[in-house]
DNA sequence: TTGTACGCGTTATCAT
DNA sequence: ATGATAACGCGTACAA
């Protein structure tokens, strides 16, 4: 054994050689087969005799042969990856979930190739076309703002994975998050504390999910008996600006509150600078709930109590996903369920 | 002018039809030309007769023709591709800079390939194997551990711009920001408002600006003549964590200190919150510097005085290098000197 | 200026 | 089970 390992460290390939120049139809005449035969060995397609198998696969570990994914993209197989269109390539909400991809498609051997829409629905559809063009074997569509009908039109050419809606289609898989009782939770959380006149600052409307936040914060208040106040809801549009606007406003309304829920992290830290501008602290004089959960929700002052999401799985599930399409199998995935993170950012009212 | 935008609106791709699936060929047929000549038109290479040209051009547009990038490729053109090599896909620093990338490279008609290394050089070195197999036109390499003789050898295969050295080349450019310099420039603010006991945290030692921003910090006491204290040097990694942890040792160590210049904001970020659990205010007392200038600084409580080094620019400004790598040029682009971005983090030192 | 023919590295379709 | 041979879509010498 320990001289095999030796043997076969000798004849590795040479460092300094770029691997990529090695051909099949090098490693067929290095054994005296036809490269047919070297092809069948690397895709399983058909069964070769034990002998030839073992004698091409060690010219393939001897000559350090790899395989030219772009040659095989134009024989009309597959090229091993996967088109990912993000909205923006530094989202810190996204972000985790590319990485996620990245690990996920890794393992199986897949190659991601990230675009970004940037919540525009016809650079979305560029991005597609040019995926598309380089011949991706599937696409990973992250919440963007195509529509359904065309959604559904390029899943009839390749297997799609769409994150941020549900939606039923041949080729096509969903995944999305439980906004609205996300939502419910961090407005309960608030509500079992005590607070009664919590102010919510809402997302992009843009946004299906803003809306579904919204719906969810009302559920918990109508749960609760707690009327409903239009003049706590302050319109925002997902950025920490927003957060800061909406809370200036609201101070300046001087409608009386005693908690914000915040539709995403970002507003929140937005609110909560706006907060300690003005000289309130958090939890102390008021409590601040986000949704989301971004890595930054850990070290930010206070910590902050969110929704949890979990971007990371929502990667490697739509990863998973289209793995299971691409190789005819059905996907069953499904994401967690949001749970409550509780930090210290909220604290019980005190009692009158 | 009016009735020529008409016309060709009307003879535009059907948009139900794949683009992909119309070839060269078939526009060649389609005017009567050869395909060479087509390929001539689109590449540029060689002169063609006015007339068949604009005859080509107006079949490409009614036809919708894209040109397949796999077989480029493989045709030994370009693939109008570059490969991206980062450390982490959600890298708070690097995400604008893959940002900056992938704008610049796109209105050039080039796609980013984006892959992580994971700080590990031998991820790195897979990666830039992926990636020339996969025949990228050229790659950016984003501050990686691989050794300065790796790197010149890849470029021998394709045009490299490096980051984060300094490093001539054939075929290769690099990029790097003035770590000591910055960090002279943080350590000076300090010391102008009146700091003499200025803590420091320090990064990861493996990454050689770590220790460019400790020598600035060094050199700008020197210059200011106030003696060094190691005592006042925590270590560091880098990461949220492990500022908080300086701060603890730092705190237990009972040595005194008005100021923490932290190595980058993430550590910043993590000794803001260590000094907020234990009841001291920042600026009120101590005083916080951190290096990168995040997005995240803005927000944070307090906004973060930082040393500006702009990721977005460096990838832009890699990208344009590359492209000018890859048209014969010879780069000049240059990094914008590090500037201090003052916010409320840091305060004058009350006298005594 | 333009067309022909071949090659790029694989997979797929035939035969055998 | 295995081997020729033809695509795949395009670039490019070479020829005309």
């Amino acid at each position: 054994m320990k001289i095999n390992k030796k043997a076969n460290a000798e004849v590795k390939p040479d460092p300094r050689a770029p691997a990529t120049k090695v051909t099949l139809a090098m490693v067929a005449s290095a054994c005296g087969v036809s490269s047919s035969t070297v092809s069948r060995i690397l895709n399983g397609t058909a069964v070769v005799s034990p002998k030839k198998r073992e004698a091409v696969d060690r010219a393939i570990a001897a000559l350090g042969f790899t395989p030219n994914p772009v040659a095989r993209g134009l024989a009309g197989g597959r090229t091993l990856s996967v088109g990912v269109v993000t909205q923006a390539i530094d989202s810190p909400f996204y972000g985790p979930a590319l990485r996620g991809i990245e690990e996920e498609l890794g393992n199986a051997g897949y190659s991601p190739l990230f675009v970004s829409g940037h919540w525009n629905s016809e650079e979305e559809q560029r991005c597609i076309d040019v995926l598309l063009s380089r011949r991706v074997d599937g696409l990973i569509i992250l919440t963007g703002r195509l529509s359904d009908t065309a959604l559904r039109n390029t899943a009839k050419s390749v297997p799609v994975v769409v994150t941020g809606r549900r939606l039923e289609a041949p080729g096509l898989y969903s995944l999305d998050f439980n906004n609205f009782q996300g939502a419910q939770l961090a407005t309960h959380h608030l509500l079992s504390l005590g607070h009664r006149s919590i102010a919510f600052i809402s997302g992009d409307p843009a946004h299906p999910d803003a809306h579904e936040r919204l719906n969810g914060y009302r559920s918990a208040l109508k749960a609760a008996g707690v009327p409903f106040n239009p003049a706590l809801v302050l319109p925002g549009d997902y950025r920490e600006h927003s957060g800061i606007e909406a809370v200036e406003r609201l101070l300046d309304s001087r409608e009386r509150f005693t908690a914000i829920f915040a539709a995403n992290d970002q507003m929140a830290f937005g609110a909560a600078l706006a907060l300690y501008r003005r000289g309130l602290r958090v939890p102390d004089d008021v409590s601040l709930v986000g949704f989301d959960d971004l890595a930054a929700a850990v070290h930010s002052i206070p910590p902050l109590t969110s929704v949890h999401q979990g971007p990371s799985e929502l990667g490697q599930l739509a990863a998973t996903s289209l793995l299971n399409l691409l190789s005819g199998r059905v996907p069953t995935e499904r994401l967690p369920e949001p749970r409550m993170v509780i930090r210290s950012s909220t604290r019980a009212l005190p009692g009158p």
